[in-house]
DNA sequence: CTGGGGACGGGGCCC
DNA sequence: AGGGCCCCGTCCCCA
């Protein structure tokens, strides 16, 4: 957390890191912002100084949602600057792409329809804080005067003087406007993270929750704004109103027919018994229909009042929101119905929306979804609120196109540790650990994967976990694209395992508002009415354009998203089977069978998905697991689970025995088994030194032990003549020989012959002469002795046997009835030799 | 049954 | 914090 908090806290002021042209340039704003902020922070609250961290603090705890236009403008953290445009004319950004795309600064990523180039939306490519500004908005002016005739209102934004109206700032023109115009509109408080405000004669939006990464940009007016325009204070009100207006208008069809137009004529149809008929229903709106003042025939009212479309085509002042309602076509309005009711709908409506989203009664989904007229979907959210009604509008910012900025973005670069948020603790690489809902409903596939590998591709972090950050989109086969499907997309799972390109197409049904745009967002009016393709995402759920059944709507959204060759119920793993003449669809693993392809989709999306998972960690686990953790022998290439254990098998091969038992010649390749071993020759031992640790089985052994080998009898008498005189080495290899003869059979026996002193010599001859003979190549000191010279060693230690040679060594041996020690190789040797 | 031997896995230490 | 290494205890097999 600290480090999180640090780093953040420390770069956070440093805008320049969210984009990184003009790096200079929004260095020197941050400056100024900082500086800006301090001295706020500090007039505010007179003696009280807050601190990056406090102002951090703070935002972190402030309701934005209640912020008038003056607090964001005054309160707001970070600064995020459109990226600056190349300006040559022969640059090639400028040449593939427009100026609204150009400029979407480097921490956001357009979205883009499956297989085109059309945005659809905005996204963030990293986390967000809250209190970021973004903007201002960029598009032509016009004054109410100044207005085309048959002006395209639907990005539209107006800026007030006074609480009047000044002008419009129209996001409409792609290369005169900038990235904001493909940002959609939010269709609920939950979903909302930006705010768009008037500052000044500019539009800004802000946001007023952290966006983590990969979550699109939905906009929604901020408080004044919204008042100022008439609209609801967010797009769930929007919603509610809308949804009434379609109850009420599904009554009206019930009742009677008549203004009811064909389901194919978007001509609307007056759905709330006050308001006139308008040329643009909220619906219309709602759907994306991109209703321009003149096409407003076909278009529902605008799901979302875009900020700046409040005001009816016509007259901009004139605020539009609920208007008038044309009413969807009857064939529809099932759809329009579902959509509108279910919470967290299975529903699946492939354009449009994710199940989550679509449980929002907000206009989210529709307002996003395609305008019938935008049928070229242009699929940014806001847009289709501002269809014409509302002349300036949220959605229409989205858009964008062929990136050019994106496309020389580096990914993975240069993005800011600082991102990340005190309160969003991200591991190192911004992957986030396993969490979420796979783990509760697949928690035996779960555990198999590690920790930090997110499940979940529905998720933000598992979509990351496989298409790591910033891939551009453009880098996919032509898919800008770059979610990943959910468990609940069949579709998506099964193009994950075979294609590339296919795991990163976004699903609608996976990812709601974000999506959506694919079918032609309301706000997606990026291309002119008349040049949009009529997709219908969303009208598919309206029921605006189509007259196919439900099933065949989705199917047909498949196919505009996914192309003809892999659309709809073609896209499944596996052909589906007709049923007297109808698609049957059948999961082909449990033959179960749906009455509409998307709940196939959920279920295949989910019986997919545990052996998508299953797999994945299978050689998770077999590929990189274990042989992390294996280490095999280079002899027989029998693997072990340490170089510990390695090592150990290595001495089989190599003949190491490095434990050696100092008792006996005895010799282990492990420890332990030295250890075990010594046990023999740890039996009883009575005789215990008074002086030291050393204990014997038998008195002769101690009394050896006794008369010099003691180093703590010794030390403390003075006497020792070994001690003195030999090395500690050399007394401590003399106790090794007396305990080697102690556990021997030797030293029982003689300990049952008579005793005495002289046996104790003999002894003492004994055991010393196999030391010697031990020692003596090994021992200058021994080797001097041995050469018949009256040693030190021996004249300390063994008083009376000042002459302790081999001859009488052996003839100890010899008379003695003790064998040889059996241990002492050496000494059989000798007295071979001698003998 | 005993002891030797091979292997595994955990804990602690050091880098 | 993580990896490498060593020590240790334990288990199992075999002669």
């Amino acid at each position: 957390m600290c480090g999180w908090e640090q780093s953040y806290t420390a770069t956070s002021h440093s805008s320049a890191m969210l984009t990184s042209e003009g790096a200079r340039t929004m260095e020197q704003d941050d400056r100024n912002h900082s500086t800006k902020m301090a001295s706020t922070a500090t007039s505010s609250d007179g003696a009280e100084t807050m601190t990056d961290t406090d102002v951090d603090m703070e935002m972190e705890e402030a309701d934005m949602t209640q912020w008038r236009e003056k607090e964001f403008e005054e309160k707001y953290t970070y600064i995020v600057k459109d990226t600056a445009l190349e300006t040559g004319p022969d640059s090639d950004a400028m040449m593939t792409t427009t100026r609204a795309e150009a400029s979407l600064p480097r921490n956001l990523v357009f979205k883009h329809l499956a297989g085109s180039k059309e945005v659809v939306g905005v996204c963030s490519r990293e986390y967000i804080p809250k209190g970021t500004r973004f903007g201002p908005l960029v598009g032509e002016i016009y004054t109410a005067e100044s207005v085309p005739k048959d002006a395209n209102r639907k990005y539209f934004w107006r800026i007030y003087v006074d609480g009047e109206f000044h002008h419009f700032v129209d996001g409409l023109d792609e290369t005169r406007s900038n990235w904001m115009r493909y940002v959609n509109p939010a269709h609920s408080a939950a979903e909302q993270n930006l705010a768009a405000c008037q500052n000044g004669m500019e539009i800004y939006f802000y946001t007023v929750k952290p966006v983590p990464a990969g979550a699109e940009l939905l906009v929604w007016y901020c408080h004044d704004f919204a008042r100022r325009l008439r609209y609801t204070p967010s797009g769930e009100l929007m919603m509610q109103k809308l949804k009434q207006s379609l109850l009420e208008a599904k009554q009206q069809q019930v009742d009677g027919e008549g203004s009811r137009t064909e389901a194919s004529s978007p001509s609307p149809i007056a759905v709330t018994p006050s308001p006139p008929k308008r040329e643009h229903s909220v619906l219309s709106i709602l759907r994306g229909t991109n209703s321009t003042a003149s096409s407003s025939t076909t278009k529902r009212e605008p799901s979302r009042p875009l900020p700046t479309r409040p005001l009816c085509a016509d007259s901009p002042e004139r605020p539009l929101y609920p208007r008038a309602i044309y009413p969807p076509l009857r064939r529809h309005l099932p759809i329009a119905e579902d959509f509108l009711s279910h919470k967290h709908g299975q529903l699946v409506y492939p354009l449009t929306h994710s199940p989550g989203k679509q449980s929002s009664a907000t206009a989210s989904p529709s307002a996003r979804s395609s305008p019938d007229d935008s049928p070229h979907s242009s699929p940014s959210g806001p847009a289709p609120l501002q269809v014409s009604l509302y002349p300036t509008g949220l959605s229409s910012y989205p858009g964008y196109s062929p990136p050019s900025a994106p496309l020389s973005y580096t990914p993975g670069a240069p993005y800011p540790s600082y991102l990340l948020p005190h309160h969003y603790p991200l591991p190192a690489g911004g992957v986030p650990a396993v969490g979420g809902i796979f783990p509760r409903i697949y928690p035996v596939y779960s555990s198999l994967l590690p920790p930090q590998v997110p499940l979940l591709p529905s998720d933000p972090a598992g979509r990351r976990f496989f298409m790591p950050e910033p891939v551009h989109p453009t880098s996919i086969s032509g898919h800008r694209d770059f979610f990943l499907p959910g468990p609940t997309s069949a579709f998506s799972a099964t193009t994950t395992l075979k294609d590339k390109a296919g795991p990163y197409t976004m699903h609608p049904n996976l990812h709601g508002p974000a999506h959506a745009p694919s079918s032609g967002s309301p706000t997606v009016g990026t291309a002119p009415p008349s040049e949009q393709v009529p997709t219908k995402p969303t009208s598919a759920l309206l029921g605006n354009s189509s007259e196919h059944h439900p099933d065949e709507e989705a199917i047909n959204l498949t196919k505009m998203k996914r192309g003809a060759g892999s659309a709809g119920y073609k896209a499944l793993p596996y052909p589906l089977k007709k049923q007297n003449g109808k698609i049957k669809y059948e999961c082909n693993v449990c033959s179960k069978t749906f009455g509409q392809l998307s709940n196939l989709k959920v279920r295949l999306g989910l019986v997919l998905w545990i052996p998508f998972i299953m797999i994945s960690a299978c050689l998770i686990y077999y590929l990189i697991i274990i042989p992390e953790l294996c280490k095999d022998c280079s002899v027989c290439h029998k693997r072990f689970s340490s170089t510990s254990n390695l090592k150990t098998h290595l001495r089989l091969h190599s003949g190491e025995k490095p434990y050696h038992c100092k008792l006996c010649p005895a010799k282990f390749t492990q420890f332990v088994h030295l250890k075990l071993h010594k046990r023999l020759h740890s039996r009883e031992r009575p005789h215990k030194c008074p002086h030291c640790h050393h204990h014997y089985i038998h008195l002769c052994s101690l009394r050896l032990h006794l008369k010099g080998y003691c180093l703590a009898a010794n030390s403390g008498s003075g006497s020792p003549n070994v001690s003195s005189q030999a090395s500690l080495e050399e007394i401590h290899r003399a106790n090794e020989e007396i305990e080697r003869f102690d556990i021997s059979d030797h030293a029982e026996r003689l300990e049952q012959l008579q005793g005495g002193v002289e046996m104790d010599t003999m002894l003492e001859k004994q055991v010393l002469g196999m030391l010697w003979r031990e020692t003596d190549l090994k021992s200058p000191h021994f080797h001097t002795y041995h050469n018949g010279s009256v040693t030190e060693l021996l004249s300390a230690g063994y008083g009376a046997y000042d002459s302790p040679n081999e001859t009488s060594v052996i003839k100890m041996r010899h008379s003695s009835p003790i064998p040889p020690l059996s241990a002492n190789i050496t000494v059989k040797k000798e007295s071979e030799d001698h003998a």
